[in-house]
DNA sequence: ACGCGATCTGCACGGCTGTGCAGCAATGGG
DNA sequence: CCCATTGCTGCACAGCCGTGCAGATCGCGT
């Protein structure tokens, strides 16, 4: 046999099984003689509670999802670490869910989910189809979504618009015009809503800006979307880059393929502040956010959540504070 | 109640318990037709199996355990995420175990999978402690080891000796003699075990070569390690990193801070070739190592162990593929 | 029509745990 | 010294599933 079972500690100890269960179990009444009797006894033998069993009982794990496509990438990789850690600190037991591309595999790793009675999921990125949320809602699975406003589960904001307002004004108090933003074609929610929101501040104030998109929000869509800025029409002074990965394309564009310099000719805000910002070839200045609150603030909707089941969705915002570097001069 | 049973679905069907289980069990008989009643119901109702219940008569269930110690650094943010997405291809359940510094985390969490009768585990970095090995032996938990050479378990090797061996002698056969290597103070065996081949390798050639560590592997450690190998002494005409964050750190250091060339005054090679060496500020010549490879590997010997649980330890071995780039031209 | 083989179904059991309930010992107070 | 109370313990049951085994059904050949 394998596994020791609670059956074998109680006959080696010379108690019930129920006593063995009771020592294992939180708030539960036992004799500290036969508690240590049992302790003895479990490490002798190297006895573990089968979660399983006590799962099927409870009719819950202490599993939790983590929904995301490419984890290993730029800020999403910073998030991604610092909820696992938050979660094992917590005593859940993360499960990173990988989705690659196709839809089919996200469900498949929903229903495993559903069938290990996980006890929430957390969704960092991606667009989930509409069944995924309708899966979740049917079989009670509490959801927290980061970064997205979904109306039907608990969220975790930042505020993006007003970090990209800032992003616009700030631009403009230094007298720099000729704006120009850059996000990609497939954007998610929060990196439509930051370039959404620079453009619009800008022109409230009367500026036009230039819009350039790279195919995703990484470094090559970065190169693509600044190589199509500078090709043809007036150079903008200012660019806006939805997050630090695209920034570092353009950067590397503006100053090896168009011998521009940075912040002279062109200043640079990104986003995230991911560790790359602060290396010495780029020191980008950026919108800072930092994964650790961000999880721990998913962490808290998660523990609200589950004493109190019935209570409204809630939504938790994080304030992104911008970190100056080379790339734009405090003003 | 939340979660629907296999006698409800039976009920619904008109039959009994144990055609739902059948239906649902791989290889089981059950007639077309009833099949197709039961699923039908199941369908209706939203049914899955109930996972911890079927794990509790197996005692096994689908976790795989991934521990790792900052898994949103360079090399290992790739592993880890091709290592979830190969796990989950695979049907299985990884659970990322992100273990902070301390040992009683890495413990605790360890003894939840245990208690989830977690299928496997496997190792990506950091050291554990022995305990940590002789509780999953104890358990009869199968262990794979990336990049350490642990015998007590299943492992997967890159060709760091080789590949270490190579540099040095690439770097001899276009001339250049004062050679240098950067490591870190926090080196893991793999890093260790690169900075080791590549002296003996030059010092066999009757080279010397310089040392220099930074506090860990990363681009700080680069900048620190960079930064004494040129505060004095004869500079280095080049310089073998142990991975591509050191490298990064090291020509930022180089470039910016003692306005030398890459490579005419001094020339790199990198290790692992993570997307930021193909960025153009960059361009480090690199070892190419392919996550997925190394991945599929670990799942091949999830696989063959679970299949033959007393066959004697494997070691699979992958060979890393230099790239050439800008900071060290094909000779 | 009948017998036989094959296929499927239902019953009952086993796997491991948490917990209500009743009983037991111990303890303290009168 | 006796009784009430308290605090533990053990029994038995519930929770959900997979599967061996016996019985039922069905098809088919003669």
């Amino acid at each position: 046999m394998r596994f020791v079972s609670a059956e074998q500690v109680a006959q080696l100890a010379g108690v019930s099984r129920s006593a063995v269960s009771r020592t294992f179990t939180e708030g539960a009444s036992v004799a500290p003689a036969t508690r240590e009797k049992v302790l003895k006894a479990a490490e002798e033998l190297g006895y573990h509670v089968n979660d399983l069993a006590r799962g099927v009982l409870a009719n819950q794990s202490r599993l939790v999802g983590v929904v995301a496509t490419k984890p290993e990438i730029g800020f999403r990789a910073h998030l991604t670490a610092a909820l696992t850690k938050a979660l094992i600190r917590r005593g859940s037991i993360p499960v990173l869910i990988n989705t690659g591309e196709t839809e089919e595999e996200l469900l498949a790793a929903q229903k495993m989910l559903i069938g290990h009675r996980a006890e929430a999921t957390v969704i960092l990125s991606g667009s989930p189809p509409e069944s995924f949320f309708e899966l979740a809602q049917r079989n009670g699975q509490p959801l927290v979504v980061i970064g997205r406003s979904e109306p039907d589960a608990d969220r975790v904001l930042a505020g993006n618009a007003e970090a990209s307002r800032d992003a616009a004004e700030v631009f403009m108090t230094t007298g720099r015009r000729r704006l120009a933003v850059i996000g990609s074609r497939s954007a998610t929610p929060s990196i439509a809503e930051r370039e959404n929101a620079f453009v619009a501040a800008a022109n409230a104030a009367g500026c036009e800006v230039r819009i350039a998109h790279g195919r995703d929000s990484d470094y090559d869509g970065g190169l693509a979307a600044a190589r199509s800025l500078f090709a043809e029409g007036e150079w903008p002074d200012a660019i806006f880059c939805a997050n630090d990965l695209l920034a570092f394309g353009a950067m590397d564009v503006i100053r090896q393929e168009f011998s521009l310099s940075i912040p002279d000719d062109v200043a640079l805000i990104g986003f995230d502040d991911v560790p790359e910002a602060a290396w010495l070839s780029y020191g980008l200045t950026t919108f800072r956010q930092d994964p650790a609150a961000i999880a721990a603030r998913a962490v808290m909707l998660l523990d609200r959540r589950q004493q109190n089941p019935d209570e409204p969705r809630a939504c938790e915002r994080v304030i992104p504070q911008i970190v100056f570097r080379k790339s734009f001069l405090h003003p």
